[in-house]
DNA sequence: GAATGCTTTTGACGTAGAACAAAAAGGGAT
DNA sequence: ATCCCTTTTTGTTCTACGTCAAAAGCATTC
């Protein structure tokens, strides 16, 4: 499923999203909204499949997405939920280019904006303001969401996790399945079930 | 210590790992060498301190360095070694210039160059490839180690990241105390030491 | 509303690694 | 060599969480 909606329609979202990391020229901005596309895909779908270089750059609108990890026996584990209006990407593969260890799924009907790798490499070299504004991507979204993540892993038990994904997505539990919220904190769906049941 | 050494010495070192990162214009390099600062620092030196913002980017030639937060019950967790050719900064830190939960101390003597903040800045604004240049750094440094980092922290048990390091820096053990090694792995000293004697 | 298939909960038991404690092994200095 | 101080190893006990198994809850569909 891919829907294209008018040009007018689709800028005022996206116009907001992309000045908000770093304001652009307008002549730069204009240059820049014409690389975008509007999509929407149906629960389920995959935007990335391990195994495949990502080749986009997505900002979503609205939706849920998991990102995982398929290991040697098999088992999908998941790394990350992004739900609403975030930045969406698998950040190793889509800057080397090179196959993508993890797969990206929708886990909700979602509608995002992408642009493709060789749009945004042009853009980069195009326009100075436009690697500032990159700059500024990579630096807010890729890293610091990142770190944070590593210390959580690495200082937090179970339960942490859990208050801790709580608080950053109240209603996700709404949204995403026990199962796929226990492969996230790395511990099994029966550990999270007693810890919800406050007897952990 | 500080120590400087004439501009020709250094720019020899310096000017190959830049260049390896991104080529820059010829014009544009001397304008960001000419940034740069030679530095040796004595053993267990703190480069930066948790709770200061972290004002500089570290291009270390030779030595060793960890990164270690302290918990609330005051004790240190390390979460990274860098060796010898590494770039060092607390990235978090130093991209949104807020006070830095971790801190960087040496290990051994260490030679590095270093640029402040506020000169990247003005480089990063005043040259197009310089920016250019910082997209790779960031792309290729921050990002490609710390996702293979949460990968290891999630999916790889205590041995398997022991050997892991082991094989990113086979002589880790003669230039890193056991003790420090472990608390990298998130296990005690005593769990290390049974796994390094094969009991575990 | 019974049947079918997911998702979540509960129970019993096993295990990796923590915590605590103490012994052993290395270095330097004198 | 001897003393001191740090680092590493060994032993014992304890606990959070995994594994396996089964039951309960909740939707869909016929």
């Amino acid at each position: 499923m891919l829907v294209r909606i008018s040009t007018n329609e689709m800028k005022e979202n996206l116009e907001d999203i992309i000045q908000s990391i770093y304001l652009l020229p307008q002549q730069v901005l204009e240059d820049v909204l014409g690389h975008f596309q509007y999509l929407e895909y149906p629960k389920n779908y995959f935007l990335l499949k391990s195994g495949k270089p990502c080749k986009h750059l997505w900002f979503m609108i609205t939706g849920a997405v998991r990102y995982f990890y398929t290991n040697d026996q098999g088992k999908e584990m998941n790394t990350w939920f992004s739900l609403d209006e975030q930045i969406l990407t698998d950040t190793t593969s889509f800057v080397k280019q090179e196959p993508a260890q993890e797969s990206i799924q929708l886990l909700e009907e979602s509608e995002m904006y992408s642009i493709e790798y060789a749009a945004l490499q042009a853009l980069l070299q195009k326009h100075h303001p436009f690697a500032l504004w990159y700059i500024k991507l990579v630096e807010s979204h890729y890293v610091s969401q990142i770190e944070d993540r590593i210390a959580d892993l690495q200082f937090l038990d179970a339960k942490e996790r859990y208050q801790k994904i709580l608080s950053k997505y109240p209603n996700i539990t709404n949204r995403v399945s026990l199962g796929n919220i226990a492969s996230y904190l790395n511990i099994t769906q029966e550990t999270l079930s007693r810890i919800r049941a406050g007897k952990l």
